[in-house]
DNA sequence: TAGATTGTTAATCGATTAACAATC
DNA sequence: TAGATTGTTAATCGATTAACAATC
């Protein structure tokens, strides 16, 4: 029924085109109508021909000699990434990190929309943030389970996310965006995605003292 | 000079050692001595060889039979992490997400501390948060390159996260760590460690929609 | 001793990069 | 036509997984 076959497209890719997308807008608001891969490829500090593999997913051809065609490659990431519809998501911790995402208006053009929050504090509990509820924790699976809500947001502390995440799997949630730093233990066929500051922050920290120390020698030699 | 190499150690093994360094402070807060490679495999989602691959960069050897040593593993990957001291960061854009990471009591564990906060707007210059000064954006550079600090957090709007960039690189950062949705345009050798939600919630919606859709299929075949 | 777990080497898999043909 | 860029196939590279030896 649809061409474009799930499975098949790599990871990385998929978090490349957000990227491509982001530099589209760009582009395009300075007026450019056709870009090429090498463009994308220094900007994105990726090889050409990845970017080439990248857009191919899309579908939209481009043309020898002259490249892509900016206008229709932005609209094909948009397409390709589902960002013309949104799906709705619950959120539950609103503290510093559930704040800003309930506050981030962007999300709205990327597939995203949070609706409500969820919360154990009583003094957040019956807020209005950024137009959206702050609900008691105690309903959020109910309430899953009516409007078919099918991602979760995690921004409560380590210690209370995996009851957290129990309440969004018995609320029917299929999809869980984890930003607390722990394992969660879901269900087979739930999907947990980890954002783990302090992964990043690792691999950060790694970059920087190699940058400085032995590797710094090694970039010498080149 | 020292046994450990940087430049060979995977990056997905970098991500994970925090990812184990957590589990162990849950099972040694339940009285665990020995752990296995199957008990991380298991709660990771990885391959216990994998595991094994892992925990041989730290040069903490296991005993046949019985696993690794609960308590030195941890000492082990926090030496390894360096999270004995900490790097000092300047963070700019006290909006929510800044605001999040300056209260964010568990970065001074892991590595990083951040010591001050820069924004433009000047209802919140002069104001503190969680004992951080938030001072003007202008006064970074130099700040930066008295105190000779390092890292620089980018957590403003995107339009003007290039700018920010630049100032950073300006005050001798070199390390960013960027939250904002966009590609910067840095010097070589300056590290940029790019944290882009919309890349994540690209891989996630995707997730979502092959665990409902075609990609279901496949797994029924199993 | 038997058996479970670590440690290591080999095989597989997938993403990236290189080579080159096709095309405007 | 010549030359630049896309598109595609082959080679490389690196991480994961499998196989198996070592050890307590």
């Amino acid at each position: 029924m649809d061409e474009r076959r799930f499975h098949p497209i790599p990871e990385p890719t998929l978090r490349r085109l957000p990227r491509y997308h982001q530099l589209l807008e760009e582009w395009l608001g300075e007026g450019a109508e056709w870009v090429s891969c090498a463009r994308f490829a220094e900007a994105v500090d990726v090889d050409p021909t990845q970017v080439r593999k990248d857009l191919a997913c899309l579908g939209v051809p481009g043309r020898p000699r002259v490249g892509y065609p900016a206008g229709d490659l932005r609209v094909g990431i948009e397409r390709f990434l589902g960002w013309n519809h949104t799906n709705e998501a619950f959120l539950a911790g609103a503290g510093h990190l559930g704040t800003a995402l309930l506050n981030y208006a962007r999300f709205a053009d990327h597939g995203l929309e949070i609706v409500a929050a969820f919360e154990t504090d009583p003094e957040k509990i019956g807020r209005d943030i950024n137009g959206k509820q702050v609900l008691p924790l105690e309903k959020l699976a109910a309430l899953a389970r009516r409007m078919h809500v099918r991602i979760g947001v995690i921004t409560v502390p380590a210690a209370a996310a995996q009851f957290v995440a129990d309440q969004m799997v018995a609320g029917g949630i299929r999809a869980i965006w984890n930003f607390a730093p722990t394992a969660l233990d879901v269900p087979e066929g739930i999907i947990v995605q980890d954002e783990d500051l302090f992964s990043s922050l690792a691999v950060l920290s790694r970059r920087l003292e190699a940058g400085t120390g032995i590797a710094a020698k090694e970039r010498e030699a080149e």
